[in-house]
RNA sequence: CGGGGCGUGGCUCAGUCUGGUAGAGCACCGCGUUCGGGACGCGGGGGCCGGAGGUUCGAAUCCUCUCGCCCCGACCA
């Protein structure tokens, strides 16, 4: 391709809205540009490296056993009331009216499109396994599109979702996808881990997140510095603290005038005692009416946790009205002690003697609180880990590290087969319903989490299975006949050679030549320039590691290909 | 949805407080010089100052409403 043919309009300076790297070198090495919030165009650029993970993945796909299929992107109403998640999945999900009335909405995931089409064509056992995938576009109105391409409103994924007749070969699927999207990642040339994690609104049993390590992820992941364990702080667990019950605790309960002082840090400073003394009571509003939790001073409440502690979808941290309700008081001084509302607490506060809590009176709080002692409450993990915790499979500690979630896999289980009904007959004539899995990869973030971990100073560093071309060849000056002959000479020797390259044929001075080279980020640069040409030499310049060559104008296609024969493995 | 901020040539921004009829740098067009790391000179084109209403002799500037965008929070594959 000749770079003066090509929309390819570099930005020296990013737009001031962008936020993240990612964004930054997307919108100005004139891949992407917005349209409206969440929403962009993908120019040529864009378009060839979205179309390389797509191929990488479609082909990992294909060859995993799954078969390509397209649904629409447009979804009558009636299959989300059936599964029940017109209600339930709330604004996020963005509903039309068509010119009759009838209600649609524009697909966030296709469960529901992909239930209905297994319960229309698979009737038997014989027609089982099956694992189907799209590559498309979805549409979920995010509250808070950011991040260019990360977290848009439109979006391109690969989701493909399996059914199954038992548990045993819907098990061996979601190993099947686990390890496919191992490979998948590993040929992106991508550092990442797999987590465990919550399985959130498409529900299901049991989930694996792949996540790209990198500083802006926008998700949290705990990882075992001693054995593999590594799961998304929304889920990550600890050991539990085992509770010394030898001496019970002597001092009785004292109530403290605490003026003012609410937080954990303004009672702590005030008491001048450690946060890790003091009982954090929150109280919530749920689906079953109010709940205390309690977390000991210096965790932090994890939501997630919460609601499956108490089995409900709904759990809302309470407002001032309902606090002062249930408490007695304004937020602030809400303690275990006394409380008429059901009390769950963390496993961190089992065994707290001498603490500080809540009075549940206008500026007190009680001290000398023994948790076993003091009140009753059902214990749980309910906190979100934090760095140095305990490993909860091995003796080792957690660290916390960022991640930017590229791929997610569930077990849906039958939730979506039982109210769809889609069943199958089985060997003796029962009718059951199928086994789910569900299987998503997002294409565009994954191309921005490429470039989170792939950038310098000057630009996006592509590896060279995403780049959108193999090598960029540059005539430092086109006025020059020689130069611009060599140039197109080469160009089209590397093309039949079987290389995609770019070729700058722009009349612009070299600097500006090598800056957008260094910006688009193509793994190989040829330069020929006047004064190597005239040794009969051109350089050859890798994009990476910075190192520079010169070789025989003659050998130039040869030292090119060398250069991807010996990095471009499958795992790069 | 709550709090804050911003909308001025394609991009980055100044001008707004203290109303007087629109600027800079980059980009773009022409000519010349230059030509291996975002050149220079000269000459040009391009802006209903987000939109509507109001105040005023006069509004980018003041007031009201509205739309869009961004940040923090709540929320979320």
């Amino acid at each position: 391709m000749r770079f003066s043919r090509m929309l390819l309009p570099t930005l020296r300076e990013s737009p001031g809205d962008a936020e993240v790297i990612s964004q930054k070198l997307m919108l100005r090495s004139g891949m992407i540009r917005k349209v409206a919030a969440g929403i962009y165009t993908l120019m040529p650029l864009g378009v060839r490296v979205v179309s390389k993970v797509e191929a990488i993945v479609r082909e990992e796909m294909t060859m995993a056993g799954a078969e390509e299929v397209a649904m629409p992107f447009v979804i009558p109403a009636e299959l989300w009331k059936e599964s029940g998640r017109w209600d339930e999945y709330g604004k996020e999900l963005l509903r039309v009216h068509d010119r009759h009335g009838r209600e649609f909405c524009l697909g966030p995931t296709h469960e529901e499109v992909i239930t209905d089409l297994a319960r229309g064509t698979l009737r038997s056992y014989r027609d089982l396994p099956k694992n189907l995938f799209q590559i498309q576009s979805k549409f979920r109105d995010e509250i808070r599109p950011r991040f260019g391409l990360m977290r848009g409103r439109e979006f391109t994924m690969k989701d493909a979702y399996s059914f199954h007749a038992d548990d045993d070969s819907a098990d061996k699927e979601y190993q099947n996808m686990y390890e496919t999207y191992c490979r998948i990642f590993e040929r992106c040339g991508l550092s990442f881990r797999a987590v465990e994690a919550d399985t959130g609104a498409i529900g299901g049993r049991f989930s694996h997140e792949f996540m790209v390590l990198a500083d802006t992820g926008e998700d949290a992941v705990a990882s075992c510095n001693k054995c593999s364990y590594a799961a998304n702080t929304e889920k990550a667990q600890t050991k539990k603290v085992p509770v010394s019950d030898e001496t019970p605790f002597e001092k009785s309960i004292e109530r403290i005038s605490t003026p003012g002082k609410k937080s954990v840090e303004d009672v702590s400073a005030f008491l001048n005692v450690a946060p890790e003394r003091l009982i954090k009571t929150l109280i919530y509003e749920t689906a079953n009416g109010p709940v205390a939790a309690l977390v000991r001073g210096g965790f932090e409440l994890n939501e997630i946790k919460l609601k499956q502690a108490l089995d409900t979808a709904f759990v809302r941290l309470a407002d001032e009205k309902t606090v002062k309700e249930v408490t007695g008081a304004p937020s602030g001084f809400a303690g275990p002690i006394g409380l008429k509302a059901r009390l769950l607490a963390d496993f961190s506060v089992m065994g707290m003697t001498g603490a500080v809590a809540g009075a549940n009176e206008t500026d007190a709080h009680v001290t000398n609180v023994s948790a076993q002692r003091d009140f009753k409450a059902e214990y749980a993990d309910l906190r979100t880990v934090v760095e140095g915790d305990a490993c909860p499979k091995c003796d080792g500690t957690l660290k916390i590290m960022r991640g930017i979630e590229v791929g997610h896999i569930f077990k849906l289980g039958t939730k979506y087969s039982e109210k769809l009904g889609a069943t199958f007959l089985d060997g003796k004539g029962g009718e059951k319903p199928m086994i789910m899995g569900c299987y998503g990869i997002g294409i565009g973030r994954t191309a921005a989490a490429s470039i989170e971990q792939n950038h310098d100073e000057a630009g996006i560093i592509w590896p060279k299975p995403l780049a959108p071309f193999d090598c960029e060849v540059v005539p430092v000056n086109v006025k020059d006949e020689t130069v611009l002959k060599a140039g197109e000479a080469i160009y089209t020797e590397l093309t039949k050679a079987g290389l995609d390259v770019l070729l700058d044929d722009r009349d612009e001075r070299a600097g500006v030549k090598f800056k957008d080279a260094d910006l688009i980020g193509i793994p190989v640069r040829v330069a020929i320039g006047e004064r190597n040409l005239k040794d009969g030499n051109v350089e050859i310049k890798d994009r990476k590691t910075g190192v520079v060559s010169l070789v025989k104008l003659s050998e130039t296609t040869d030292a090119v290909k060398r250069h991807f024969d010996i990095t471009m493995g499958r795992s790069d």
